[in-house]
DNA sequence: TGACCGACCAACCAGTTGGTCGGTATTCGA
DNA sequence: TCGAATACCGACCAACTGGTTGGTCGGTCA
């Protein structure tokens, strides 16, 4: 009963942070109106302030649970291989899937990494991390294990995450460039297609990880 | 004579445009308000609009200046440099180096990433496309001359692009996980230090850039 | 001396911002 | 079936938004 009828307030409630977390997404926390993300999830202002009392409230609401799918994703991947080299492949592909899946979840998390600097300051613990935590535990596990290249941790943590973050967001702006090149078409890049170029970006991502062993 | 005497207009319009700069980056073009930005150059809001028609168009003058400055850091680096292998290199740190050197001029441009997919595709001519061509050329002869592993381009690109400006970008967060990290003092990170950061990830992505030729 | 200039400002504009308040329609458990 | 909670709205608010207006001031050139 309860999975038929209860349900219908969460699924409201996801509802709202679904459209809320696409439009932060696209604008910025200041690019969006509190009245545009109510009209888009078809209430009046006030309603939308109804369920989150603040627009600070809703963001915040919506990085968590942001935070919450990543770490469920990174949970799954890490449990689905048997070895540590398995396990971080399985990890970039999965963080790789996760960011494309919905159109540029990448882009917020940059975005968070933007702003709140001084909130990053502030605040005692970082939803992400966890996150962090547990890829820099895998990276030095595979460091021991002699499957992935010697560095440090986090720096490889850096050029990993970067590498895929980045890549998605220049895309547009690469593609853009690469066709007005005038050079000639030589061989043409993957770069025109997202779901090709983000595959041709975690090749690459992986090659590098696990390069000099 | 005009050494002298006349520098004081173009003085002022960099002041103002460093100024802006600033705030831009720090908060986004939705974040600052023009009183803000006026106010921070000693201005009323009017004499601010006196020097720069509109808001965007102070924002757009202040990322014209900051596509300028990188093109004249990447042409010195790729001249001073006799070989292809040399002038990659060179070319890596003085992008990492300008990066650094005025804090966060790679938040800028993340931050134009982010807020103009619409405008990029738009515009006729990317202000970066010159610095997108001449870097992608680089990688490709080294990939000829066989210095340089075997991969797109443009995917390359992104990977050193994508290292160098997220590590930059998310170091804070990174040294605030760290800090909290109960696991005990291993090697300690140089996440602590921008610099050693920097450099540590500067080394790592050169690697990174120059394997498995 | 007087005409003209760029730099700048106070006051003001219409429109938007995030948010409050009182009220109403609906839904719910008892 | 009733009373209470929930979901929502219209009207409203003060503060702020980017931008305009008319005008002041000091300097330059003729």
């Amino acid at each position: 009963m309860t999975s038929v009828l209860k349900p219908k307030r969460d699924d409201k409630r996801e509802a709202l942070l679904d459209r809320a977390e696409e439009l932060f997404t696209e604008h910025g926390f200041h690019g969006v109106s509190l009245a545009a993300i109510a009209q888009a999830v078809g209430l009046g202002n006030a309603g939308l302030l109804h369920h989150f009392a603040t627009k600070q409230t809703l963001y915040r609401e919506v990085l968590r649970r942001l935070a919450a799918e990543l770490d469920g994703v990174i949970g799954e991947a890490i449990e689905a291989a048997p070895t540590i080299r398995g396990k971080l492949e399985t990890l970039v592909r999965a963080v790789a899937a996760w960011s494309v899946q919905r159109a540029g979840r990448a882009r917020l998390m940059i975005r968070e990494l933007l702003d709140n600097v001084d909130r990053v300051e502030r605040a005692r613990t970082l939803p992400l991390a966890g996150f962090v935590d547990t890829c820099c535990a895998l990276v030095e596990a595979g460091q021991m294990e002699g499957t992935v290249r010697h560095a440090d941790p986090l720096v490889v943590l850096a050029q990993v995450f970067g590498a895929l973050a980045y890549a998605q967001l220049a895309r547009p702006t690469f593609a853009k460039i690469a066709a007005a090149k005038v050079g000639g078409p030589r061989g043409k890049s993957p770069v025109a297609d997202e779901r090709r170029w983000m595959s041709a970006v975690v090749v690459d991502v992986e090659r590098m990880l696990f390069a000099e062993v």
